[in-house]
DNA sequence: TACGCTTTTGTGAGCGCTCTCATTGTGAGG
DNA sequence: CCTCACAATGAGAGCGCTCACAAAAGCGTA
């Protein structure tokens, strides 16, 4: 019954033709007889016959396989990029091998890229990755088209983002909107180009409304929001709002509101980023600012395909995200001003 | 400058030895002088020589590729399980292709298990897919090493599980044991193996404290949680405790309890499954049942990998979760019980 | 020095495919 | 009815590696 798996040439025996008429039909050549054709579909079908894609990669030198490099697969941004990128790439052809890497040791990313140089990878993709990483990897695979997303922009290779600049923007303005003076922006990772975006994006809007800043230094974590959270609202002099560089953040600062008998959003409005599922199902629901995963992933691969076809140009695109107003947030009524 | 790839020639050329040798150095073959070995590991260095892995599968019809199925990557669960096996299978130099497979959907699958069948894939590891899915998978491929995770066990597979019954036991136990006698299971998805155990744990715990069990059904959703909990809470006669399938649920009903008016734990009693990294941060904070996934990956890699040197043995094993006592969940007070 | 081992190295074939180039078939134009 | 161009097909080589087997080198002993 199940003897040796078909190969090209058992169909071409089988059809009545030669290997090389198969392979024709397997790359769809346009120089064949419709009649032909047929035939030889028939017999693929009928030998359950699946073209090798060693031997194929071995004379065409694709592998069809795009590596994809992210760290923090766990946190809510990146595993939305990873899943979108991968059904994308599907449809394309192309298999995606992910490989988690900690972004802040060396070992773990080398690791990786040896990993990649040995499966022969068509195309890279970065997610979240410092530019020491990105270097590496054009280093050690200057073949593979590579696309770099979520970190600062640059001239040596295609850049997609977030627009996180913009992000701050919105978030902080939506606040100014609301009548707050007081604002205070609780970063993410400080060496991370997504969470300086966020912030630059909030100095701007409050420099340009003539406001004072006001930034603490955090991570993605929601222990760090609960921990700041706290220190902030020990001190008298509280804000009346506070943006977060992402939900988890402001998850802890919910929670440390709590303990000090803050409410929001009557004492404090609060705003996040990412929107995460569970932002509409917090208490308070999370005002915050969504960005489309889907759309980038189908755009991160379109930018690979074409890469992988003529040589890259080297751009930076800029996806747009948007604000989510929930309950987190509201007009600073005069009696709070006072 | 940038040459042609070395290949196993150049290396033998360089190294004054025949290519067969140097390949012997590749796959650390025993009888091989020092001297020599050391010779052509200079020469690889000096070329920068790396295995074409396409011409290496070509012979062995060894890929080194471990196929990942999953569906909802976007759930905490999948998620942490697919991390914890990808970098676990890196350290045994495999790489993982994921796949993400709306388990619903029969296209869907028969897609991805398409695309598996052209890789050459080693093995196969299926998460909390349909029995269906995996009768399909082992049918196409049946030289894979085949790893099913998070479905019902079977003598035709090996089976890697979380003990759900167990953590079905673990969290009812817990809230009878604080006292509650009334209390309510809102379950996943009717159809998923996890969530079948989980209910079939809430109902033996129940019967064995001869109470009387009442249950929704749901699936992995805040907003089915928020559904269910508002109709629950609508109802005159209220349930004093309530086990979620898993967490996101339990943030439903959190936010349809405080429209209601209802304190947790105070009126009720809340407990979820998973352990998402949120749960210590809402409020109140969430006790929960908790899976380790990393030991879970590793432990499923190691099964691939045995599976891959001798014929599988079908045996199922069941990890340990553990409970989490957080602050939704307190003794019943003599008041409330009345 | 020669013999029979064992250890170490070399040779040739072939995995399954696509490439290039050669051959055959087919129909339009004279 | 023959020629010529072009469409359709075939034949052979070779991608880079490992496999099975063959040959050479070492080494102890008679």
């Amino acid at each position: 019954m199940s003897t040796k798996k078909a190969n090209i040439y058992d169909v071409a025996g089988l059809a009545g033709v030669s290997h090389q008429t198969v392979s024709r039909v397997l790359n769809n050549h346009p120089s064949l007889k419709p009649a032909t054709r047929a035939k030889v579909e028939q017999a693929i079908a009928e030998l359950e016959y699946r073209p090798n894609q060693a031997a194929r990669q071995l004379v065409t030198s694709q592998s069809q396989l795009i590596g994809l490099l992210v760290s923090g697969t766990e946190l809510y941004g990146p595993s939305g990029i990873l899943k979108s990128i991968e059904s994308e790439a599907r449809t394309e052809g192309y298999s995606v091998i992910t490989i988690s890497v900690l972004s802040r040791s060396r070992d773990s990313w080398m690791d990786a890229i040896g990993q990649l140089r040995g499966l022969n990878i068509d195309g890279v993709i970065t997610v979240a990755m410092p530019r020491e990483v990105i270097d590496e990897v054009k280093a050690a695979l200057p073949e593979a088209a590579l696309v770099v997303v979520a970190t600062e922009p640059s001239k040596d290779f295609d850049v997609i983002n977030i627009d996180d600049l913009n992000g701050g923007l919105l978030a902080t303005n939506h606040l100014i909107d609301q009548g707050h003076t007081k604002i205070l922006h609780i970063s993410g990772p400080v060496l991370q180009y997504e969470s300086q975006m966020r912030k630059l994006g909030y100095e701007r809007a409050m420099k340009k409304a003539g406001l004072k800043t006001q930034v603490l230094d955090g991570d993605w974590s929601s222990s760090t929001g609960l921990e700041l959270g706290e220190k902030i609202f020990s001190s008298k002099d509280l804000p009346t709002a506070i943006f977060c560089s992402n939900d988890h953040l402001s998850l802890g600062v919910i929670k440390a509101a709590s303990h000090k008998g803050l409410r929001i959003p009557e004492d404090i409005s609060l705003i996040g980023f990412d929107d995460i599922p569970e932002a509409q199902y917090l208490i308070p629901s999370l005002t915050t600012v969504k960005q489309d995963f889907l759309e980038l992933g189908e755009i991160v691969i379109a930018k690979v395909l074409s890469n992988l076809k003529e040589k890259s140009k080297n751009e930076t695109l800029f996806m747009q995200p948007k604000l989510i107003v929930r309950d987190s947030t509201t007009q600073l009524t005069a009696k709070k001003r006072k």
